[in-house]
RNA sequence: GCCGGAUUAGCUCAGUUGGCAGAGCGGCUGAUUUGUAAUCAGCAGGUCGGGGGUUCGAUUCCCUCAUCCGGCACCA
């Protein structure tokens, strides 16, 4: 007897083992349709799979999350099964389910091309028709190698030989095609179904490594039906609409140009925009107790051999030559911070010392890595170093991470990723330091309440790290703030304080900024708003748009007023409809519009209009402009 | 940096056996004086990304460089 209790609590007996195919039969018809696969004590098995004993068993289907990734799982195998029928000499490698769909990393001489891309996506769609049964063999090791071997598949024999001893080697079959996996797997290739679509190729290197050779990948997407797969090519579309470089252009906030890669041409109303955060971060700071400096953006290469930069971060520094002396554009504050910090004697007294510096830096990025505004070579970073003693460490980071979330709250952003990054296997310090500046780190993040993720071994050389990564509005991460704890670089730079003891020590740095850079932050403010900016932020807050030149002068009041009142505003008297200026305005995203016409040039009132709002209000001009006036204050009103 | 794709007017894009360069939007000018997301007409606007080659002739074919896009690697 088997007693198999399902999610609902019911108890269905059997008089032997029973697979979760003839359970799900046994259930009904429609679920027998509909399985994939069984979750058993919380395990997920093959459909086929056994149940020998009493268990707890769920039937999974394309409408639970796991039942979605087997699903993809299977399409990458239709996948690789239409490309080996369709390209013999393709090795295959691996291929599994990521965010959305899945990928297959091939090996081939030579690339796909987009129209292999078709003719692969036609012969799945003849592979699911098919119907093909997949069936689960488990194979001997040594066996499994040279079978692979003698196929010419070289990875996923090298694969097979990587798995842990005791690893059972499973192999799946579907028609013509046999494939190394884990499992499970759906049925047959007919549970597929028709809502996949293959979306784009890439190169990818064997194992992520750069080294190695480059392999051909196909990504694609497969979802239950095929009204999930049109949403979610909807959503990529309605994304592309918020792609900040798209609405910086329409905007008219910056560009980007080949003479200048990676870095950018700021407009007036862009620029606006910059200084804005940055007129807003500086005053957090400054109420936070910083102190602000500006250093050399020039710095002779000597300096940057004793930080260590020279050594470590070379190929990113940019170089001039002048009267047979190498100076590198800085990447970095932090070596200059020390030099001001050097001025003098610091006693211990003087710590904790919060130097920030809103300095242009340079980094020679990859060519590849460049990306709009998210990554450039050229930025300003919310840069500040805190020079401070051990023991201050603990309460420097929990005050640094209760400003990071009142100010990334201010901006809008309320879901914040906090991961917390430990010693990498290559380091500088002894196990003791560390093993102290972990603790602090990990002591003061309780104490700010902040749950953190877990980074093994992705901490700096010099020290554990916090990163704060900011998820936009179409899900994808940003990693903005950040916060260093470093032993290495004051004692490689001889920073020291004279201490209670009358002696000298070394000070701890904290490296910290919390917009990151001010223009990946604006990228990512961006991408959040999809371009309706909050009204504070809003580089071009009010347009005054009239509806007959007879309300010419009357505009020209209301203009006036509302920049007395320190209101980012412009003036629209052109000869248009209202409605053509409305439209015009609305797509550039300024957020007020107020329209003049006879009527409010007569009783001296405003018809204010809000970016997407349907309705106006009919206010007198100066209610207008002294509620606006308030609303433009933002989050500094309380500062 | 690596793999693939792209580069035509300010923007979005058409442009096939290689034969004088196109549209819409935007801009300018004129008419219209307009009530909340596009009024009408006219005009201007191009080394077809740069350089080299093949050809009687190249936006089109080949080579090369640059930049951008999508991934990969990188991201102190």
């Amino acid at each position: 007897m088997v007693a198999i209790t399902l999610p609902d609590g019911s108890v269905r007996t059997f008089d032997g083992p029973v697979s979760g195919t003839g359970l799900a039969a046994d259930i009904g018809p429609g679920l027998a349709k509909a399985a994939l696969a069984i979750r058993v004590n919380g395990a997920i098995k093959d459909l086929a799979a056994v149940i020998e004993e009493d268990a707890q068993v769920s039937i999974v289907t394309a409408r639970d999350d796991d039942g979605l990734a087997l699903l993809r799982h299977d399409a990458a195998h239709v996948m690789a099964e239409a490309v080996k029928e369709l390209y013999p000499e393709v090795q295959v490698t691996i291929g599994p389910v990521i965010k959305d769909g899945f990928y297959y990393d091939f090996a081939r001489p030579t690339p796909f091309t987009p129209d292999d891309l078709e003719h692969i996506e036609a012969r799945m769609r003849e592979i699911v028709a098919r119907d093909e049964p997949v069936t689960r063999e488990v194979w001997d090791r040594a066996e499994a190698i040279r079978f692979f071997t003698d196929q010419g598949e070289h990875y996923k024999a090298e694969i097979i030989q990587d798995l842990p001893e005791d690893e059972e080697i499973s192999l799946y079959r579907q028609g013509e095609f046999i494939d190394l996996c884990r499992g499970p797997h759906l049925p047959s290739t007919g549970k597929l179904g028709k809502a996949f679509k293959l979306m784009k190729l890439a190169g990818a290197y064997w194992r992520g490594d750069s080294r190695n050779e480059m392999l051909q990948r196909v990504y694609g997407t497969a979802w239950a039906d095929s009204k999930q797969l049109k949403a979610y090519l909807h959503m990529l579309e309605e994304s592309e609409k918020r792609d900040h470089r798209r609405l910086g252009r329409e905007m008219g906030l910056f560009h980007i140009q080949d003479v200048a890669p990676g870095s950018v041409f700021w407009h007036p109303r862009g620029w606006t925009l910059y200084l804005t955060l940055q007129h807003y971060i500086r005053t957090r700071l400054q109420d936070a107790g910083y102190v602000e400096v500006n250093t050399p953006q020039m710095v002779d290469r000597s300096l940057w051999e004793a930080s260590g930069h020279w050594e470590k971060f070379r190929e990113y520094m940019f170089t001039a030559e002048s009267e047979d002396r190498i100076l590198a554009l800085k990447p970095m504050n932090c070596p200059g911070h020390v030099q001001i910090y050097r001025q003098g004697i610091t006693s211990y007294r003087d710590l904790p010392i919060r130097m920030a510096e809103f300095g242009s830096c340079l980094r020679n990025e990859p060519s590849g890595a460049l990306h709009g505004l998210m990554r450039v070579r050229a930025f300003v970073q919310d840069d500040a170093h805190i020079f401070c003693t051990e023991d201050q460490i603990t309460s420097e980071t929990k005050a640094f991470c209760d400003l990071l979330m009142s100010v990334y709250k201010d901006l809008g952003f309320e879901q914040v990723t906090v991961k917390f990054a430990d010693r990498p296997a290559v380091r500088a310090g002894s196990d003791e330091i560390w093993d102290k500046a972990e603790k602090a780190l990990r002591d003061a993040t309780a104490a700010a309440g902040l749950e953190t993720v877990f980074n093994p071994g992705e901490g700096a050389f010099y020290g554990p790290k916090l990163e704060f990564d900011l998820r936009d509005a179409i899900g994808r991460d940003w990693q903005l703030g950040t916060l260093q704890v470093d032993f290495v670089l004051p004692e490689r730079l001889d920073a020291t304080y004279v201490g209670e003891d009358g002696r000298k020590h070394h000070p701890v740095m904290l490296h910290r900024a919390i917009l990151g850079s001010l223009e990946r932050f604006i990228g990512v403010l961006l991408e959040q708003y999809a371009g309706r900016l909050p009204f504070w932020l809003a580089p071009l807050q009010v347009v005054v748009a009239t509806i007959t030149n007879a309300a010419d002068d009357y505009a020209r009041q209301v203009h006036a007023a509302l920049v007395d009142a320190g209101l980012k505003a412009e003036l629209d008297v052109r000869n248009e409809k209202i409605a053509y200026k409305v439209r015009g305005h609305s797509l550039t995203k300024v957020p007020v519009i107020l329209v003049v016409g006879a009527r409010e040039a007569r009783d001296g009132t405003v018809a204010m209009r809000r970016l997407g709002g349907e309705d106006q209000e009919i206010l007198a001009l100066e209610e207008a402009a002294a509620r606006l006036k308030e609303e433009a204050a933002g989050p500094l009103a309380r500062c």
